[in-house]
RNA sequence: GGAGCGGUAGUUCAGUUUGGUUAGAAUACCGGCCUGUCACGCCGGGGGUCGCGGGUUCGAGUCCCGUCCGCUCCGCCA
């Protein structure tokens, strides 16, 4: 006797008595015969019982996920004349010996097949939700994901480690999530937020090439690709440059596409600089399989009337830009509204545009409530820039540069997915030379652009201090179709000029010390040049499943709102266990 | 913190624009019949706090206010 999976079975088994044990997907007694579709982890399989056989179950007209069952039987090929059209189980069925009751099933609160479910039910029911079709393929997915990043960096002498999840809060970057000392009545740990200054450590402590799949927590909003716990894959190496780093985890990723979704990825992966991307893409994260782009046009507003133009034209910090949109002509007057709205969110004040309805005609081919205000030198400029064509669109942002960027950029997007432009495939990138830093505004301080442990490109040092600004930094950023699934850099491995990054960041050497110090003093002792990235594997998973949700990725995910449907966390708690941690019972809600 | 969409049977939805008889459909569930079925078929049945609270009205699923929940986005996410 055998035993098999269901769903495995073939020609080459007939006659075989099996084994299987399953959810019973469909159920149902015809003339005497019972027919009952069994589906376990790997597939589906039609068992064909003969009502005497011994049963510990009755069989009623029809029932759907009802049961557990095992079942012994003969394997055969269907006879001549009962298989019909559209076999869902294929040409090879089981002959019952035996059937046993192994677990029953209350009615189901949803059905298996059923395509959309609320995601308020599917996840109060995860449980149910997770055996449906769909979920199980991007769990199984995902773990394949996992399983061969895995294996490709152990080949490679990579060590995993594990680092602390209660751990020491240091508030620089997302809010942290804290968990109370009973103890040390009074004080908290913090949740990590990325494992960032451990591997750092670990490079002190010579292991050389380290990883772990690590969980990270950052107590801020949710988005669809966003939760407030998810798994980076995270990665350091010493004595390596940015080149090596890259060249690396290039590998590591064109060798995760090859063996889990058979994709080829370019190689090598293209790289773009911080600056080319936000001039052309208005974006550090350009979405390449949309062939539009903004145009430059600030230097020819210079000198036109118009001052909703001119104004930005003529001040340092702002832009002026188009979007060409090919055969936008058509759009109608409401559906540029909406767009106009659209950017809205993004803080621009309006969305003027152009309709080319014939580009040999120049002016008079043109039709815009804002032509009054433009030259004829300025229109056939704008003309020969976007490259615009007879029914083409033309859109105008004209503001502060991150306001011109943010919303061209995102409205490159929505009229991409919109007109159908996105070609399907994998467009995958390095951007590079990232500023090391930038000016936060109502902090009145500089900021770092990836954390305060990245290095400056070499030969940058010397404008730290006279213009932090135009500091490049050793970081490189990983982007996939229009989404960030990896970022690292080359960190600091000198405490002299980790010190100098702090203070132009205007963390002075108390501060730091009380942050961490940990690193500091770490890196006092014979640090190696060292550098990294990480991962959201998160993301990498729905995007190689083609899920829009993280959520669709992750078995237990939480809602908008940062709770479990599932298991109603987070809870209040008892008197007693709030009384040992010294904290006061939350006033209830009326 | 803000904007938008949604919440009606176990589930997926229609009904809300223009307030008016007993709130419907499909599917699921229960009973009966049929029988090599595979979205089986046929007949019958049960099933509703229209998210919750308040208001307007002779009358509210429908209009108004508040609130809770789910989703998308902005802010936020070194």
């Amino acid at each position: 006797m055998r035993t098999h999976l269901c769903g495995k079975l073939n020609r080459a088994d007939v006659d075989q008595i099996v084994c299987l044990a399953g959810w019973v997907l469909n159920r149902r007694d015809h003339g005497g015969v019972i027919f009952i579709d069994l589906r376990d982890r790997s597939g589906r399989i039609q068992v064909v019982a003969d009502p005497d056989i011994p049963a510990s179950f009755s069989v009623a007209d029809s029932a759907r996920n009802e049961y557990v069952l095992s079942v012994r039987g003969r394997v055969r090929v269907r006879p001549e004349g009962t298989a019909n059209e559209g076999l869902a189980t294929g040409q090879i069925e089981v002959m019952a010996e035996e059937i046993k009751l192994l677990s029953r099933s209350e009615p189901l609160p949803f059905q298996m097949d059923e395509e959309e479910i609320g995601e308020s039910t599917r996840l109060k029911y995860r449980f149910l939700d997770l055996r449906r079709p769909g979920m199980q393929s991007t769990i199984r997915a995902r773990h394949r994901i996992v399983s061969n990043l895995r294996q490709f960096l152990e080949q490679r002498e990579f060590v995993e480690i594990e680092t602390p999840v209660l751990t020491r809060s240091t508030p620089e970057g997302a809010r942290d999530y804290l968990v109370p000392s009973r103890t040390h009545p009074g004080e908290f740990f913090a949740l990590p937020q990325s494992p960032q200054l451990f591997k750092q450590l670990l490079m002190v402590s010579g292991f050389e090439r380290y990883f772990q799949i690590a969980r990270c927590f950052r107590d801020e909003d949710l988005r669809a690709d966003r939760q407030p716990e998810f798994t980076q894959l995270d990665i350091e190496m010493s004595f390596v440059d940015e080149q090596e780093v890259m060249n690396l985890v290039e590998q590591l990723v064109r060798d995760c596409f090859r063996n889990v979704i058979h994709v080829e990825l370019p190689d090598p992966l293209p790289r773009m600089s911080y600056h080319e991307a936000v001039a052309r893409y208005g974006t550090d994260r350009p979405d390449l399989r949309i062939d539009l782009e903004l145009t430059e046009l600030t230097d020819l507003m210079r000198d036109v009337e118009f001052k909703v133009f001119s104004g930005p034209a003529n001040d340092a910090k702002s832009r002026v830009a188009a979007l060409r949109v090919p055969g936008g002509n058509r759009l109608t007057r409401a559906q540029i509204d909406q767009y106009t709205e659209f950017v809205g969110q993004y803080g621009a004040r309006g969305l003027a545009y152009i309709k080319v309805n014939d580009a040999s005609l120049g002016r008079s081919g043109l039709q815009s409530a804002i032509l009054k205000f433009l030259p004829d030198e300025v229109l056939s400029g704008i003309l020969e820039r976007t490259g615009a064509k007879t029914g083409d669109l033309i859109l105008f942002g004209a503001d502060r540069a991150a306001v011109v960027n943010d919303a061209l950029g995102a409205l490159r997007l929505e009229v991409g997915a919109a007109m159908g432009l996105v070609d399907p495939g994998w467009k995958p990138l390095w951007v590079v030379d990232f500023p090391l830093v930038e000016w936060d505004e109502p902090g009145h301080r500089w900021q770092a652009l990836h954390h305060p442990f990245t290095s400056p490109k070499p030969g940058h040092q010397a404008l730290l201090e006279s213009d932090p600004g135009q500091v490049f930094s050793r970081a490189y950023d990983m982007v996939l179709n229009g989404t960030e699934i990896g970022g690292g850099s080359i960190r600091i491995h000198d405490p002299v000029l980790q010190e100098k990054i702090l203070k132009v960041l205007g963390i002075g050497a108390d501060e730091a010390r009380v942050k961490f110090g940990f690193l500091l003093e770490g890196l006092k002792y014979g640090a190696p040049p060292h550098g990294g990235i990480a991962f959201g594997i998160d993301r990498l998973a729905a995007m190689m499943c083609g899920v829009e949700s993280i959520r669709d990725v992750i078995a237990f995910p939480k809602t908008q709102k940062a709770s479990c449907l599932l298991t109603e966390a987070p809870n209040q708690v008892g008197g007693r266990q709030l009384r040992d941690l010294g904290l006061q019972l939350k006033k209830q809600r009326q």
